[in-house]
RNA sequence: GCGCCCGUAGCUCAGUUGGAUAGAGCAACGGACUUCUAAUCCGUAGGUCGUCCGUUCGAGUCGGACCGGGCGUGCCA
């Protein structure tokens, strides 16, 4: 049971224990809400509950706060302190001892420390990335990629079964683009006098696939029909490509349970089928020739187009039937991690779940916000379409897979990430991510001079715990065992920077802690502590970066 | 026009389900290395939380209007 459940019921004990004696005329308690208050001189954890029964006890909160103080005061408790303060709130103050003991978890739990089981077993999926094979994965891809892989690092921490998976866009319009695009560069390779429209990808790395394709199959494409080479143009393209995405995705530390094929719902009619069952509810109906979904019955603005006039599906059509797998596979949540520019799409595929008989907030969808690539201060443009653009890979290679992750996962998904890599390639104070890792590598350094003084790193029944008082070294235990919490926090908000933010917080008050007070000295039973204490900073540490798929180094 | 996201210190951003005196990093200024890693720390300065109304004991947080920015608004993907 954490702190938080104690506390609860210890207050949730003491109203009733005041209802029984007259005190309070409460039958029934609420729902008690306990805050961690901002100042330190307002205790650990605080309460509004006399505020919230001030209306129904006719009674001034303050003194309903007394009452409650009181009897909280004469119960055995982990508190040490009881206090009413301003409006009525009562702060409690929770005992050192309560602290100190509850490092044992830690060092008990080791690498599963922060672990829990709030997922209860349920089965999530998780789609992210999904980037069109037509080209290599930029860094909005990689923040995505970066979220999606945290993310799921999280739920499965905290109890839950994870696939993650990747939807691969190999059917459609962009697949007769890519393979006019490479027959063009192929031809012009060969001497050929043709040129390359703009509608068609511009890239260079096109350029290579088609001296692949010479290199392999010599000039033999400029005899057969343009179809037939356009179409194992593409072919070729995409899987070449999509070997290189997943080869940028590993190198970045990320990746997938499943590769979910488009391509491989219209080969098993997948897509007629979702759109069959859909026109027998009734839910697609025809108009000027064309198919439409009618999402205006679960609140979209307007129909969507599901099957055009000309009889082929839009890419609206393979989601649905996408979706529909997902459905059928029996997740208790779906988790799409889609780019902000997709937000329009919410609504549809809610309306698709809904079509299918399910609740639509069984699919959860992120919305990633663009990343702003800085260097030297000017924006680098990114558009496939123009061939210029930073690929992830580029990033990944500039600044290292650490810092690149680091500083996808600095913000909330939902703000746009300015990311400026001369800054994430800066060795110094500047830059977040060396922060953390500093605080690693200096705690395992401080072990490491413990050791070769023959010191033995000491486990909790080796120290006198009750040494570890001064107010750093409270705040600094009170932080580590916050952790479970932040992980929790982060899983269920789809929150996967609260993890980084929380390390940040955490190097700082070690940093600050390591700069003011020494581990190592003459004292022999205070040298044990904080080593303890430090060893204990040194896995929470260890375990919050590995969540976030980044190094601990043990010396920098 | 309509929809979604955002607006907090000079800059980049945190801010749990509404709580008491709004936080951090960078930049600026001033300090700390015969010491377990100075890739660090300490201090100073910096704010009408876009504006206005509302909800309530209490609003950066909830609701509405407006202003500013981003992105959508295809029988493209």
């Amino acid at each position: 049971m954490g702190i938080k459940d104690i506390l609860i019921n210890t207050i949730s004990d003491a109203l009733y224990d005041c209802a029984g004696k007259g005190l309070l005329k409460v039958k029934q308690v609420p729902p008690i809400e306990l805050e961690v208050p901002r100042i330190v001189e307002y205790g650990d954890f605080s309460t509004n509950i006399a505020m919230i029964l001030a209306s129904a006890e006719k009674k001034a909160p303050r003194s309903i706060a007394d009452t409650i103080a009181e009897s909280i005061r004469g119960r055995d408790t982990v508190l040490a302190r009881v206090e009413v303060a301003g409006p009525g709130f009562i702060n409690l103050f929770v005992a050192d001892e309560y602290w100190h003991n509850s490092l044992r978890d830690i060092e008990k739990l080791g690498d599963a420390y922060g672990e829990s089981r709030i997922g209860e077993g349920k089965r999530v999926q998780i789609e992210f990335v999904s980037a069109n094979p037509t080209g290599p994965i930029h860094v909005g891809h990689g923040r995505g990629a970066a979220i999606g892989d945290v993310l799921s690092n999280i739920l499965k921490a905290v109890g839950y079964q994870i696939v993650t998976e990747y939807y691969i866009n190999d059917a459609g319009n962009q697949m007769e683009t890519l393979g006019k695009s490479v027959f063009l560069r192929y031809m012009q390779l060969l001497g050929r006098d043709v040129d390359l429209p703009s509608e068609c990808y511009q890239g260079e790395y096109l350029a290579d696939i088609a001296n692949e394709v010479i290199a392999k199959f010599g000039d033999r494409y400029l005899d057969t029909p343009d179809d037939e080479a356009i179409s194992d143009l593409a072919d070729y393209a995409a899987d070449k490509i999509l070997q290189e995405i997943k080869e940028d995705l590993q190198d970045f530390g990320v990746t997938f349970d499943e590769w979910f094929s488009e391509k491989s719902l219209f080969k098993n009619n997948k897509i007629s089928e979702a759109t069959e069952e859909l026109k027998k509810k009734r839910f697609i109906y025809e108009k000027d020739g064309a198919f439409w979904f009618k999402t205006t019955a679960f609140g979209d603005e307007k129909d969507r187009v599901v099957i055009r006039a000309n009889g082929q599906p839009t890419y609206f059509a393979s989601d649905i039937a996408y979706h529909k797998n997902k459905l059928e596979r029996g997740f208790d949540m779906i988790i799409n991690i889609w780019g902000a520019d997709h937000h329009g799409y919410i609504p549809r595929m809610e309306s698709a779940i809904q079509a299918f008989g399910k609740k639509k907030d069984i699919l959860r969808t992120l919305l990633v916000q663009f990343v702003n690539l800085l260097r030297d201060g000017q924006q680098v443009a990114m558009s496939t379409r123009s061939g210029e653009f930073d690929t992830l890979n580029e990033v990944v290679r500039e600044v290292g897979k650490d810092a690149a992750r680091y500083f996808f996962l600095m913000r909330n998904s939902d703000s746009p990430l300015d990311f400026d890599l001369e800054l994430a390639k800066r060795e110094s104070t500047e830059n977040p991510v060396y922060y953390v890792q500093y605080a690693h590598a200096r705690v395992s350094s401080i072990l490491r001079v413990a050791q070769e003084q023959g010191l033995d790193i000491p486990g909790f029944d080796d120290i006198e715990i009750d040494l570890l008082s001064l107010p750093q070294e409270l705040t600094l235990i009170k932080q580590l065992l916050k952790f479970s919490e932040v992980i929790e926090g982060s899983a269920l908000s789809l929150e996967p920077h609260r993890i980084t933010v929380y390390l940040n917080e955490l190097a700082g008050s070690f940093h600050g802690y390591y700069n003011k007070n020494r581990v190592i000295t003459d004292d022999h039973s205070m040298t044990m502590a904080r080593l303890y204490l430090v060893k204990m900073v040194k896995i929470v540490v260890k375990n919050a970066l590995g969540l976030l798929g980044i190094g601990a180094p043990e010396r920098m």
